[in-house]
DNA sequence: CGTGTCACGTA
DNA sequence: CGTACGTGACACGT
């Protein structure tokens, strides 16, 4: 859908102008009636009696009546904002804003509407970080506002970051199910007088009710939500942690990044002949067409027609995913498994490539959406596109890299990031004095651990060494077990068992620190990470074993990535924080797990680079120190090191 | 048209 | 029988 023009999404009963509010509003992919009205399915809700309707008390505002308005509320209690906007393809406006005091009336405005000092009083309150306010999804907010040169200071709840801190792990954190949970009520009457169907598009009156309705629902769900993040101790994670962060990010999405539409076309076209090849040349080896995207077909090619041995099964059938591939290649002599492969790669490819150049905006930048509240450890996710998976292990893959490049009036790209975090996380939880001192040493921690645990010096650890041990201490934060580990290395699970035996020998702080975790976490409920950011897993006690073990497997990640995100989302409030105190132009675009990509303005390169070396290594003090290792480049490619 | 499954990209 | 994500294609339901 093409960006529209101010005021696009007061049309009512467009229903692609209804899609863009909703997408501004994140609720992405959604039957919206359920999305904005109905009860959150995976909400405890149970225990909540009849949902009434919020009842609002609400004045349209005409021009000229903000101002006093905002006057006599704006400087007492916090008071709760709603908005309705547009935000597509890096750009955006607002079109409708409510606001509710504790006090008094609700108001509705069209900031279209706003006379020249209603607009002054406006951008001065909004802007006051002494006048708190509470709002759903701030981010989305200050991504739009910005839009209209309306920076958003002193928001003191967000109510959907509350609630993630307070239940990480829930399904939804739509403003509409949170009311039902922890206020009891709906949020408009609209929506039980209309059986459920969406409000909007009644009349202008119905509309502004709504929005005024959610504008006072977050005001009281800031109170309630509040209460609770205080009770598990998350008000400083959300007062020093998220809050910013959300605010960091709203920048981050609106600068984007620059993308090189030509370099971005001539990739699609390259894996796009590949792919056709691969097609044609199994078409020919099989010596029939077939659909080789449905692995449907496929299987009835490789078991039916071919005859090739049966691989590991799945819940319909029998998996052909890539290291079924390999092995069938290795059984046969037919070309089969190998074109698999190869057109596998060239058609991933080609789509995430396609899916890049649709998202590229008007100003020649991709701007993605981080959301804040899906990964239930902690880390953030990226969508539209998401950036967080660009391919970087292949060359072919890795040359997408190339298409976000610096854009103009900047000199670099500037790639920053944190070497082993997880496993320093690990190895400082673990306090174990081995895996510590192997970070220390300042000799390659993998032939460290490796000379460990297979009884040799330093300098006799081969490079196949080096890959087992590197894939165990990985595997082991994720709950590995040996018969993992064995497929992984395509060895025995006897030797996979004597490995994890040795490993353990030696870094005995470790298992001991795993265990402990997963029994605190039984014992307690949840999982906490060094800033205390908590993760629920009911499960652990479990009777179904599976349900059970993979809780027990979570429950040993999330304090190791949960920490790990936490650390990362420091280190970029420190990065941009020193940005700002320098009085630098450079400014952070991209962040991925733990990685982040800044743009970096003519002349600054050297100072940046110290910097973010600077700011990253003393995000926190861990007893195995944070590494951060920084390159620059004209694109995202050339500037990994 | 929505949903589930499979497959696969990243940390 | 290794954690955390998002996306696309297909197949099947409505």
């Amino acid at each position: 859908m093409d960006e529209g023009p101010a005021g696009l999404a007061r049309v009512p009963y467009d229903t692609e102008a209804l899609q863009v509010v909703l997408d501004a509003l994140e609720f992405r992919h959604a039957n919206f009636r359920e999305r904005l009205f109905a009860v959150d399915p995976g909400a405890a809700v149970e225990e909540v009696e009849p949902a009434e309707g919020l009842s609002v008390d609400g004045t349209v505002l005409g021009g000229g009546e903000l101002a006093p308005w905002l006057a006599e509320h704006g400087s007492r209690g916090p008071l709760g904002l709603s908005a309705v906007g547009v935000w597509k393809l890096g750009r955006g406006s607002v079109s409708e804003i409510a606001l509710a005091a504790a006090e008094g009336p609700a108001v509705w405005f069209d900031p279209a509407q706003l006379d020249e000092a209603d607009e002054k009083a406006f951008a001065a309150w909004i802007a006051d970080a002494s006048r708190p306010k509470v709002l759903h999804d701030s981010k989305s907010a200050m991504r739009v506002f910005a839009e209209h040169g309306w920076h958003i200071a002193g928001v003191r709840v967000d109510t959907a970051l509350a609630a993630y801190l307070v239940t990480p792990g829930r399904r939804s954190f739509a403003l509409e199910g949170l009311s039902v949970e922890y206020l009891g009520r709906e949020v408009a009457p609209a929506a039980a007088e209309a059986g459920g169907q969406l409000a909007l598009g009644t009349d202008d009156r119905a509309e502004a009710d709504a929005l005024m309705s959610k504008a006072r629902t977050v005001l009281d769900l800031g109170e309630a939500l509040g209460r609770r993040l205080e009770e598990v101790g998350a008000g400083e994670l959300m007062r020093d942690l998220e809050l910013p962060t959300s605010e960091l990010l709203a920048r981050m999405e609106r600068a984007g990044i620059c993308a090189d539409r030509d370099w971005l076309s001539q990739m699609e076209q390259q894996f796009a002949g590949a792919v056709e090849q691969a097609v044609n040349a199994a078409h020919a080896s099989v010596g029939h067409e077939f659909n080789l995207g449905s692995p449907k077909q496929l299987q009835e090619v490789l078991f039916g027609e071919l005859g090739l041995p049966k691989t590991k099964k799945t819940k319909t059938g029998w998996t052909t995913d890539a290291d079924a591939l390999a092995w069938l290649a290795g059984q046969t002599e037919h070309e089969l498994p190998v074109q698999m492969l190869r057109y596998r790669e060239q058609q991933k490819l080609r789509s995430t490539v396609e899916g890049l150049i649709k998202t590229v905006s008007v100003d020649g930048r991709i701007h993605t959406t981080y959301n804040q509240t899906v990964a239930a450890t902690g880390r953030l996710s990226s969508t539209d596109p998401n950036l967080q998976n660009i391919p970087v292990r292949t060359d072919e893959g890795r040359a997408i890299r190339r298409g976000f490049r610096v854009g103009e009036g900047y000199e670099s790209l500037l790639t920053a990031d944190y070497s082993q975090i997880e496993l320093r996380v690990m190895a400082h939880l673990s306090e174990d004095d081995g895996l510590i001192e192997a970070f220390t040493s300042g000799e390659d921690l993998h032939d460290t651990v490796a000379a460990h645990v297979f009884a040799v010096p330093a300098d006799r650890v081969d490079p196949e060494m080096r890959r087992k041990i590197k894939a165990m201490s990985y595997g082991l934060a994720y709950g590995l077990s040996a018969f993992g580990l064995s497929q992984q290395l395509g060895i025995t699970p006897d030797e996979a068992r004597k490995l994890m035996d040795n490993y353990f020998e030696r870094f005995g702080g470790v298992r001991d620190y795993l265990r402990r975790t997963v029994e605190e976490a039984r014992a307690t409920g949840y999982t906490e990470t060094i800033m205390g950011r908590r993760r629920y897993l009911p499960d652990l006690t479990s009777d179904n074993r599976q349900r059970r073990e993979m809780a027990e497997r979570m429950a040993l990640n999330a304090p190791i990535q949960g920490t790990a995100a936490d650390i990362v989302k420091v280190a970029m409030l420190r990065v941009d924080e020193a940005l700002r105190a320098e009085n630098l132009t450079s400014r952070m675009l991209l962040q991925v797990h733990d990685e982040v990509v800044l743009e970096v303005a003519p002349g600054e390169r050297e100072v940046c680079e110290e910097l973010v070396r600077r700011e990253m290594t003393g995000a926190v003090s861990l007893r195995a120190p944070l590494a951060v290792s920084v390159g620059s480049g004209a694109d995202w490619e050339s500037a990994a090191h």
